[in-house]
DNA sequence: CTAAAAGCTGACGTTGGCGTTAGGTGCAAG
DNA sequence: CTTGCACCTAACGCCAACGTCAGCTTTTAG
């Protein structure tokens, strides 16, 4: 596959490909003329890079994280970090739950001005 | 309060604060002198603001959403735009439980290299 | 064979949410 | 009064994850 294809296939721009590859984050063989050639394993490879990003991971972590994904292993420090990010992306859920209950307040206050309904602490 | 006081007291940084009044999200009296002035409020309307921007609402929004919040009326056009962005929040909640998911796949692995744990779909 | 579509490599632009000087002022204490 | 900390404005810096040219080459369709 040629990377317009993949980027179709993933839902991401060609630009974001190529940067993944300057950041080692996904690999490519080359064409004899220079093209980028990819597995169908990219594409999904492309959404778990996504899915990380999307996560807050920052690049560097997402960089050490793949090949474990892949090798089904990891060199013993990694475990620390991986914890320490499971506990941030926890955190994150947390909060992200309680904006949801003040915009539900919102919401309920916009749709019947007259109820009382909000339950600030 | 001054602002030394408010952004210790709400855990960010005086810049922060000069920032937020810059985007009229928050607003402080002027003493004679110039400096600003803030309400005992202030504190808890900047955790507020702490809490929408870490949902990853645009300052935009951030910006219709407080005098809501304070006048438990909002404008009809704005109800919308609110749901959407509850469904962006459900889905970044989605998403992050996923990556949780992967995470705690790698972390098996790695404190147990020899178990076939690995439940990808 | 030839044009158009798709790719390539730089390299600079963008956006948000502040950090960080630089250079000057307000104000409470000793 | 003066010292010194907190405060002020203005303005540049930063970082990530790409967007967006510009100018050229490779591949594919007719």
């Amino acid at each position: 596959m040629r990377i317009g294809e993949v980027a179709d296939k993933a839902g991401v721009s060609v630009r974001a490909l190529r940067y993944y590859e300057e950041q080692d984050l996904l690999q490519a063989r080359r064409s004899p003329g220079g093209q980028r050639h990819y597995p169908d394993t990219a594409v999904r490879r492309v959404r778990l890079i996504q899915q990380l990003y999307a996560a807050g991971l920052p690049s560097r972590v997402v960089r050490q994280v793949l090949p474990c994904v892949d090798s089904g292993e990891a060199p013993p420090g990694l475990l620390d970090q991986l914890v320490a990010e499971r506990v941030r992306i926890d955190q994150r859920i947390t909060d992200l739950l309680a904006v949801r209950d003040r915009l539900d307040d919102v919401i309920a206050i916009t749709r019947d001005p007259d109820s009382d309904c909000c339950h600030v602490e």
